[in-house]
DNA sequence: TCGGTAATGAAAACAGTTTTCGTAATCCAA
DNA sequence: TTGGATTACGAAAACTGTTTTCATTACCGA
């Protein structure tokens, strides 16, 4: 099994390369290279985990306050559509963006205490999904699976809740 | 593997079965039994798949056209409450309702196609996921495995994609 | 640097869902 | 069996997350 650590410090070059990637993207469109748009994808890929837009928001409005939440949804868009990001909803009614790890594809655990989420990938898995399909006569163009539970680190676990409700907090 | 027909016939049997259920919880709660209620929930347990409020209004309202979609709403998370159904969100966006099938967990296969949803179930894909769970220090609570992609019978397949278009039209 | 095109921000629109509020129905206790 | 407290109803308004509109501004190739 691979698992992605959360904690690992932004890897500047990555995010360039993601930066250039996204102006590509711009161009091959024939759209624009705007202040806003840089913004908010520096802002976004310095971000880590799975970011709502709201969350990005306030962080976007940090360098720039006068960017509102319809720039932000259109970027993030056009970052899904480049392909250099994927949507994901976790059912709590609101969408999450998440930049490509390096782990191509990947599945969640979601901790309902603490709301960490992580990510994981099993290529024993993916081949049984494989073969559930196969015998059904179905063909898998994606997938999602996600496990919704509890951290067993309890101090852990207690410890981000709580930074989530300072946090919550301070907003 | 279960896979569970989402064409057999109706299990008369099963449905006063899920009413009788259902009016004990309404009573251990001390909620009231009334016409609409009852209308409701005898509609859903007898329409099978994936319902969404949508398609549960419109047959409720053959049986009754007064009854609006706020009690539908309301009856259905009475339903969810009771445990008797399940919701499901399958990223069009809108909420589904299931009945709970013999078979107690199951996860789904979605055609992009024809919207058809299946049914499956199988042990060890439950079981690598428990072991997965385990190596990562994580405790299951529920989980959610959702297949996209297409019916490898295309001619099925687009049967029930016409067949999709003409109700549509319809409507 | 001009000018056509695309992007922006604020506000309105939108879809699905939930809540409100005045009226009506249920059902327990008398 | 009724009275009356309580719950449910239906229509409409409110809400949430997201998308669109529209007038204005910014980009960028000629």
């Amino acid at each position: 099994m691979v698992t992605i650590n959360p904690n690992s410090p932004v890897d500047e070059d990555l995010v360039k390369d993601k930066e250039t990637a996204f102006a590509e993207f711009i161009q091959r469109r024939g759209l624009k290279t705007t202040r806003q748009r840089n913004t908010i994808i520096s802002t976004f890929f310095r971000l880590k985990g799975h970011i709502s837009v709201e969350e990005l928001l306030v962080e976007v409005k940090k360098a720039n306050p006068r960017i509102g939440y319809a720039t932000v949804y259109r970027t993030l868009h056009l970052l899904v559509e480049s392909g250099l990001v994927e949507e994901r909803r976790f059912g709590d009614g609101l969408a999450r963006y998440e930049g490509h790890s390096a782990v191509e594809h990947h599945d969640h655990m979601i901790c309902l205490e603490c709301g960490m989420i992580s990510e994981f990938y099993n290529p024993r898995l993916e081949a049984l999904q494989e073969h559930l399909a196969e015998e059904n006569n179905f063909e898998i163009y994606r997938h999602r699976l996600e496990l919704y539970g509890a951290c067993k680190d309890k101090a852990a676990c207690d410890t981000r809740k709580k930074q989530k409700e300072a946090r919550a907090q301070g907003a």
